[in-house]
RNA sequence: AGUGCGACACCUGAUUCC
DNA sequence: GGAATCAGGTGTCGCACT
C-alpha cells in the first residue's frame, strides 16, 4: 500500500514555527500543534517544499472544486444517454458496507439504489454497485459508467478481469484473484452491455458520486443487514 | 516463494477551525 | 452537520527485483 513518505512537516503556527523531521515525539511537529487553536501545518517528502509551504501558507481558498460547466448542446451523443453513478464503502473494512448507485437518463435521476451487508469489503461494494446500476436495463444498452475505483475501472478497462478469467481466476502472478463471483457477473453484464467504464476521483466534488457516498454509507450504517454470502475471508 | 514499488478506494483515531 | 491537518490500518490490483 501506498505510504506517502512525508519526511518534513511544516509549521505554520503552533509553539515553535519551523521544519519538523518527524510527527511524533518530543521533537516532532505534533507536539507544536496538538491543542494549539489556529494551528496551521501540512506534512512535505521534502524540505525546501516545507519551506516553500511556509512561506506563503495558502490561507483561505478551500474550493479548488473543479466547476464543471457542461454546455451539451443539441449535439447529444446516445453514448451519454445513460449514465450511472456507482460507489461503495465498509466500515472498518473488512466490516458492514454498502452500495449506492445512481442512474440518470439525458441528464435527469431516474432510479436510485442501494444496499448493505453485514461484513463485506470496500472492493466487494465497489463491484457490487456496477452490477446491481447495470442489471436494471434488460435490453441492450450504451451506458456510461462512473466509479472511484480503479480496481473495478482497471479490472475492465485494463482487461484484468478477463485475464484471470482466463487463467480459471488466477491473477498474473499465479495467486487467486479474489471476488470472482461478482467480477464473473460483471463481466457478463459488461458483455451484454456496451458499458463505458469511467474513474472519477472520490470525494472531488461530484455530485453523482457524492451522492452515491451518502447512500452507501447510509446503507452500512443500517442494523439487521444481509450477509454477503459471497464474501469469505481468507485466512 | 519472498521483498519492494506504484495506484485507487474503504476505514479508525487525534487536533484545530466554522 | 461542514472545512482542514496528522497518524495508524485493510481491500485489491500490476510491476520489478531477489
Amino acid at each position: 500500500m501506498s505510504k506517502t513518505p512525508k519526511k518534513f512537516y511544516a509549521v505554520a503556527k503552533g509553539l515553535k514555527p519551523g521544519i519538523y523531521p518527524t510527527w511524533f515525539g518530543a521533537d516532532g511537529a505534533e507536539a507544536q500543534v496538538k491543542g494549539i487553536q489556529g494551528a496551521k501545518f501540512k506534512g512535505f517528502p521534502t524540505r525546501e517544499e516545507a519551506e516553500e509551504w511556509i512561506a506563503s501558507p495558502e490561507t483561505g481558498f478551500s474550493r479548488p472544486k473543479p466547476e464543471l460547466k457542461k454546455p451539451m448542446l443539441s449535439s447529444h451523443r446516445p453514448e451519454e444517454d445513460i449514465v450511472i453513478y456507482t460507489d461503495g464503502s465498509a466500515l472498518n473494512n473488512p466490516g458492514p458496507g454498502g452500495y449506492g448507485v445512481v442512474i440518470q437518463y439525458q441528464g435527469k435521476m431516474i432510479q436510485e439504489l442501494s444496499g448493505g451487508f453485514q461484513c463485506t469489503t470496500n472492493n466487494r461494494m465497489e463491484l457490487l454497485a456496477c452490477i446491481m446500476g447495470l442489471r436494471n436495463f434488460q435490453e441492450k444498452k450504451t451506458i456510461t459508467l462512473y466509479s472511484d475505483s480503479k480496481y473495478v475501472v482497471d479490472g475492465i478497462t485494463k482487461k484484468w478481469a478477463q485475464g484471470w478469467r482466463k487463467r480459471g481466476w488466477k491473477k498474473s502472478n499465479g495467486e487467486n484473484a479474489l471476488n470472482p463471483d461478482l467480477w464473473e457477473q460483471l463481466l457478463s453484464l459488461t458483455e451484454y452491455h456496451q458499458v463505458d467504464f469511467r474513474w472519477v476521483k472520490g470525494h472531488a466534488g461530484n455530485p453523482g458520486n457524492e451522492r452515491c457516498d451518502v447512500l452507501a454509507n447510509t446503507e452500512a450504517a443500517k442494523s439487521g443487514l444481509p450477509i454477503d454470502k459471497g464474501y469469505k475471508k481468507q485466512l
